[in-house]
DNA sequence: GGCGTTATTATGTCTATACATAATGACCTG
DNA sequence: CAGGTCATTATGTATAGACATAATAACGCC
């Protein structure tokens, strides 16, 4: 047996409620004994559960199981480019706007700099099939990219140009749905007031702010968990 | 230097272009001469940077930075009280209808199962502060749970109990941007059309599914990854 | 009894070694 | 040259043993 094997049984006894919510399980000399491995195999096994939210482990109080387990859901953030091709239909996108520009405060808060500050503005359109798929702000902070060169975003968009530029970076991410403005309604042809699922990113390295952006999917659009 | 060290120094050089976006980087045991630990200590390290989509590994072929990383967001579902506890709110609900009756073809599809078997109803209302924070329609399976005894959920939400009583299952969640209908409207104490946070999730054991449930959440509610 | 100190203990991690596994690339054969 | 076979190789996993660390429980002191 495995450290997969051990994993299964140990979940296995949870979800049977052998070992109910909130009960201390057996050390893991006593796991590997009984089912014939090595402390480090159950040892592995048991980081995994604990990892995903169902068992919670402390140092001399030893393993118990989640009294309530926070599930996590882990979402793939990819390049939009790649989220439409996915769906078999043809990617292209249109810059809107590209200016050098103050940030209003809304977008200094969540990037934690002063307001005012002088960043590249850019406005994207992103269409699957010729129909808009997505519309996207972006503030980017020319000094945090390497070289400090800022290509124009006609041939690749600016969302894949990052993540190969200045990949590997940290981030918040948040999802909400609000109204369309008229602006945003008339980019992705509907009418304004029509609700759009909105995800807002903000990235760092560990020097500077390098974007925040704010994207705008239209009804209809979906965001799923990965299994 | 502990696995730790090792990662976050694989991870410089990542960053750092050190090692190229597609480049092979050095096998684990030469990592693991050069930083002077055992390649058990590396091997962990660099899983951990596979699992959050930096490095591609492959048996044989070895491990290269990947060229469009995935990045992986993580949610945390919680309670739906806990979540207003959390914001410093008192949390209470109100259970708006409980009755058996045949699943319409929408939420059957995402359960799998044939349109119209005959299962609990539940439509909720949670409150935060006594204002209505979310609105909540599900479709629960007694078949599926221990005893197929269901309470009333006039103590604890369906939500709680569940997880209380039905934890450590899987599921698929779905997120998206929709308008209000009138009745949902009324509940949350909105205006029809006004656009709504909707998670959708369904969730089963290994032998039936248990519930398929969709979440409202009004203007305001952003839904925000964890670090 | 209250409080600070120490011993104990379960998990966390590292090491060296070994074998398993998958996938590549070279080799061989028709 | 096509196609199949096999050796090679890097990662994947297991092992026993050891020490580190954190947190509880026991102890002793006042």
């Amino acid at each position: 047996m495995g450290w997969e094997g051990v994993r299964d049984e140990v979940l296995r006894r949870i979800r049977a409620r052998d070992w109910p919510p909130g009960a201390v399980i057996p050390g893991e000399e006593a796991l590997a004994v009984e089912f014939g491995v090595a402390r480090a195999t159950v040892n592995r096994a048991l980081q995994a559960l604990a990892e995903a939210g169902l068992l919670e482990r402390r140092r001399k109080a030893g393993t118990r199981v989640a009294l309530l387990p926070v599930r996590k859901a882990t979402l793939d953030i990819s390049i939009i480019r790649q989220e439409v091709e996915a769906r078999g239909e043809p990617y292209a996108h249109r810059v809107l706007a590209a200016r050098m520009e103050g940030i209003p405060l809304a977008a200094a808060l969540r990037m934690g700099v002063p307001a005012g500050v002088s960043m590249l503005f850019l406005e994207t359109l992103h269409l699957a099939g010729g129909r808009p798929f997505a519309h996207e702000v972006r503030w980017l902070n020319p000094g945090g990219l390497p070289g400090r060169v800022v290509p124009d975003f006609a041939g690749m968009s600016a969302n894949e140009w990052l993540v190969q530029n200045v990949a590997y970076a940290t981030g918040d991410i948040a999802f909400s749905a609000e109204a369309a403005t008229v602006g945003e309604a008339a980019a992705l042809g509907i009418s304004a007031g029509d609700p759009v699922f909105v995800t807002e990113r903000v990235t760092w390295t560990a020097e500077a702010p390098i974007t925040f952006v704010r994207l705008l999917h239209g009804p209809g659009y979906r965001l799923r968990t990965v299994v």
